[in-house]
DNA sequence: GCCAACGTTGGC
DNA sequence: GCCAACGTTGGC
């Protein structure tokens, strides 16, 4: 499958994976249950993924991602020290999930908001509709295709 | 199990 | 920084 992970770049920028050791690194944080459970259930090795900038400018996919190992307990929840600590989880009964991705490519610029609005092809792309905040998306094949062709890539 | 209050997300 | 829309919490 692919799916759309949206980050805010001031804490992780598709550069941040990029420069992570040989491109990799997990995808913590995610404290929403309908974006858990994509990462616990569905995503899988090898799936793509659009690393998509919010709350920054400009907004937008920034750039792809793999899947290179599937759901696996979040590291955080059980770190005191860290933000995403989460006193209710335990080693023996989890509650967040990670995957790691590898860093593929970052578009030469990224593809705003406003741009990918304009695309016919993406107008049921969750990303675009009013209110939705859900961090781990699935796009769907045609919605991956006609994102991947952009010049914005080259 | 309802729902008001609260906290968070994320575009602007 | 604002604030609408959404998700979560907790009293009842």
């Amino acid at each position: 499958m692919k799916w759309l992970f949206k980050s805010e770049p001031e804490t992780f920028s598709i550069f941040d994976l990029k420069k992570s050791p040989g491109g990799k690194n997990y995808w913590d944080g995610v404290r929403n249950y309908q974006a858990r459970n994509f990462l616990r259930d569905s995503v899988k090795v090898g799936d793509g993924v659009l690393f998509y900038h919010s709350n920054t400018e400009p907004i937008g996919i920034a750039g792809e991602a793999l899947v290179v190992k599937s759901g696996y307990p979040d590291p955080t929840q059980f770190d005191r020290k860290s933000q995403y600590y989460d006193e209710k989880a335990t080693p023996q009964k989890p509650i967040w999930y990670v995957v790691d991705v590898k860093f593929i490519r970052a578009c030469h610029e990224v593809i705003s908001l406003r741009k990918l609005e304009k695309i016919s092809a993406l107008k049921n792309m969750v990303v675009l509709k009013r209110g939705v905040r859900l961090s781990i998306q699935p796009v769907t094949e045609s919605e991956w295709t006609a994102i991947t062709k952009l010049p914005e890539w080259r």
